[in-house]
DNA sequence: TTTATGGCTGTCA
DNA sequence: ATGACAGCCATAA
């Protein structure tokens, strides 16, 4: 386990996100063992292999909103997903973090 | 090798 | 509430 990388840590702690959940990428980034590398798990979850069931969906940034990427429309499949979770958006179209994060236990 | 950018976060105005 | 600044480090050129 030692050797393995920074990003299965990653991948480990998005897969272990519940179902109806959302985590940061700070949470996950500190879950996973690199706290203040918010950047790199947004990065490595860009550069998942589909190979591996991995929510990415699950994870937002600390607005509690979607992040901008280049395609819009995944911005819109990441929304639905949430949705069909239970995730629903506040009045002002934000996730309610206090709500819906992902809360691991120790 | 260096430089620039980025699916971010937290603090300050 | 929103906008600007700085810090962390991997990936791309």
């Amino acid at each position: 386990m030692s050797s393995e990388s920074s990003y299965q840590r990653i991948y480990r702690v998005v897969q272990r996100i519940p179902r109806g959940r959302v985590a940061t990428y700070g949470q996950v980034a500190g879950l996973a063992g690199l706290p203040g590398h918010a950047r790199q798990v947004g990065y490595a979850l860009h550069a998942t292999p589909d190979d591996l069931d991995l929510p990415w969906h699950r994870v937002i940034n600390a607005r509690g909103e979607i992040s901008r990427r280049h395609d819009a429309e995944f911005e819109n499949i990441q929304a639905q997903l949430l949705d069909a979770e239970g995730v629903e958006p506040g009045a002002s179209g934000r996730i309610d973090l206090k709500r819906f994060q992902w809360q691991p236990r120790r």
